[in-house]
RNA sequence: GGUCCGGUAGCUCAGCUGGAUAGAGCACCAGCCUUCUAAGCUGGGGGUCAUUGGUUCGAAUCCAAUCCGGAUCACCA
């Protein structure tokens, strides 16, 4: 239980014994910590009960801290400050507290039978490299599998790749007619980058084709239709469709291609998936589905066929689900792909990570199931993230305005170099420890920046200014846990020393405020942790570490460790340092952040 | 037009299941390195929490209306 819980609970206690005739709602009890300004840690807010118990704030509140204080062991002194009851924890309880936790390494709740859950992310079309806002799902994705996990969760990591349709078949058509034969090989180009690169040619060739046609007379409507470029990729799509072999073998090839880019920006992402779906496997599922569907009479046909299902009572609208020749659209192969990934792995939960634009989308998808009765209709969550915008407005591949994400990592790591270097911090490491360093502060700073915000919130990336190293970032926190690992390479001392070392530390040792705060603070994370996986929120972490990296460096100007005005207070921040450590780096572990031992 | 999301310091964001004088970071100003890493610490200026009304002991937080911005409402994916 949480000390804050305690807290509550003491406070529930004491009510129901002091006043017996009346009776309270522990739901109406606030307990906050307490603000800096006050003495205190916990307070207890006392208006809820004054109205109900005819009584004065400071009467209650008195009433209420002598009560607690003399029969709850938790609590050292009161104060009343205007309606506020301000409670002081023991040093004792924290002193206690930190002796039986201070060597944890791994932190969360067990695992529970019946809790496995898949989180789909990355997810990318095959046709151009990962971009800015691919790295914002990725991050939240692969952040959120480590959190459920450490949550108790059983967690499957999925890929659902979008590998066929319309735009790989323009790839495809752009390389037939211009690259001559090129390759990734001949070209010296990441695969990725070498099919995208024929993905922009597409579209230049279109462009001048649909201005060549409406020179000619044509309308804008008529031109886009018919010039032959998009002409060709359609019926390439036709062929594909059919099994063309020659279509289907280029189809592959070029699909390796863009693979072999992907593996090398999921590796330095530091990402991986346990399965893999293609849509090439999965887009005719879901017929089935919705053949069951009209069956059951939850879906109707109309005349020319196609079938529909009717949303409307929900405040929806109606939707397609077959077109009227019996191919399925975009929310066929999903409802198929929901209950073939269920069943592939008899889930309990299923989290799509998916930007926002396509909240409607999900909300449909979910409803029908629902409403088809399928199982795995309940399990479905989206975790929606708002997009990833420049200071001109959203990013267009097709303006060429895209971030990319391998040219981005590149310049973080390099940002990291340079900053090192000017800060004259390169002696004692070799040139391979180097760089290592430069790729945990570059790509920490990376993922830090875009964990940081709630998932929810759109967030603005101005390419001129680049990421900074400073303030509320990864950089800060991996130098506060550096600092941590040189004390206790001076004393000697692992990262998780042995707890036999600090036996002889007594109980009764008076706190400085720096030190009961830190030890407080710490005394947060679990309640942190489980917050960010019910709330489906990495940023709760990023909050929490650097606020609490922010508290160590104060503790770190005020306090001498090394030279302690005595052994037990030595041993006692040392134990405080050591817990401060292994709770940012589990803490920024989750998020995919590594924290140097020195730099 | 319907639905949904957002509007907090110059900028980027916390706080939103109601609680004390609304907090961080960046930027700006002033201090702090013979002492465990100054990628740090301390202090300062900077706010009509979009607007108006309501609920109440108390509202950035809840409710209503309005204004502004965005997303979505395809036989696209």
């Amino acid at each position: 239980m949480t000390l804050a819980t305690q807290v509550k609970h003491a406070a529930f206690d004491a009510l129901k014994h002091l006043f017996t005739e009346v009776s309270f709602d522990y739901a109406h009890i606030t307990v906050n910590q307490t603000k800096p300004e006050f003495n205190g840690n916990y307070t207890v807010v006392l208006f809820p009960f004054v109205k109900q118990l005819r009584m004065k704030p400071d009467e209650l509140g008195k009433k209420l801290g002598e009560y607690l204080l003399e029969k709850n062991s938790l609590f050292s002194a009161f104060e009343i400050v205007s309606g506020f009851l301000n409670l002081t924890v023991k040093d004792e309880w924290c002193t206690s507290y930190l002796l039986n936790h201070f060597t944890e390494i791994s932190f969360g709740r067990q695992c529970k039978a019946d809790c496995r859950v898949m989180v789909e992310y990355s997810s990318p079309n095959t046709n151009k490299p990962l971009h800015f806002g691919h790295m914002r799902n990725i991050f939240l994705g692969a952040a959120m599998s480590d959190i459920l996990k450490a949550n108790g969760k059983q967690v499957i990591k999925a890929n659902l790749i979008n590998d066929r349709g319309i735009h790989i078949c323009k790839s495809m058509i752009a390389w037939m007619w211009y690259a001559d034969g090129a390759t990734p090989q001949s070209t010296g180009t990441k695969g990725d980058h070498f099919v995208g690169d024929y993905y922009v040619r597409f579209n230049d060739a279109y462009k001048e084709e649909v201005k060549g046609l409406i020179a000619a007379g044509r309308d804008e409507k008529s031109a886009e239709r018919d010039a032959p470029i998009m002409m060709a990729a359609q019926d390439l799509l036709r062929k594909w469709e059919a099994g063309d072999q020659q279509v289907r073998d280029l189809w592959a090839k070029m699909n390796g291609w863009v693979y072999e880019g992907f593996d090398v920006s999921y590796k330095r992402l530091g990402v991986s998936f346990d399965k893999v779906y293609y849509e090439s496997d999965t887009y005719l599922l879901g017929k089935k589905i919705v053949e069951d569907g009209l069956r059951k009479g939850v879906l109707f046909k109309k005349d020319d066929g196609s079938v529909w299902i009717d949303l409307t009572d929900d405040g929806l609208d109606q939707k397609l689900l077959l077109r009227g020749d019996g191919t399925s659209v975009y929310i066929t192969q999903d409802l198929g792909t929901a209950v073939l990934k269920h069943g592939d792995y008899n889930l309990n939960q299923s989290v799509y990570v998916i930007a926002d634009e396509q909240n409607y989308h999900i909300q449909v998808l979910k409803l029908i199931l629902k409403k088809l009765g399928e199982p795995c209709a309940e399990g479905i969550y989206h975790l929606s993230y708002g997009m990833v915008e420049l200071p001109t407005g959203r990013m267009k591949s097709r303006e060429g305005t895209v971030v990319d994400a391998d040219d981005m990592m590149a310049e973080m790591v390099n940002l990291a170099k340079e900053q090192t270097e000017a800060a004259g911090k390169t002696d004692g490491f070799s040139g391979a420890e180097l760089d290592k360093l430069y790729e945990t502060i570059g790509m920490g700073a990376l993922k830090f920046y875009l964990l940081r915000v709630d998932p929810k919130k759109k967030m603005i990336f101005d390419p001129k200014e680049s990421i900074d190293l400073h303030g509320f970032t990864a950089t800060f926190i991996q130098y506060a846990h550096a600092r941590i690992c040189s004390i206790l390479r001076k004393e000697n001392l692992a990262l998780v020393p042995d707890a036999t070392a600090f036996q002889s530390l007594p109980t009764g040792v008076e706190l400085s405020p720096l030190e009961k705060e830190m030890i407080l603070n710490t005394e947060q994370y679990p309640a942190i942790l489980a917050d960010a996986a019910d709330s489906y929120n990495p940023s709760l972490l990023c909050n929490y570490s650097f606020q609490l990296a922010q508290q160590f460096n104060s503790f770190y100007d005020v306090h001498s460790i090394s030279k302690a005005e005595s052994e037990d207070k030595k041993q006692l921040r040392l134990m405080i340092v050591i817990h401060t450590a292994a709770i940012l780096r589990h803490a920024m572990g989750l998020l995919g952040i590594r924290l140097p031992e020195k730099m």
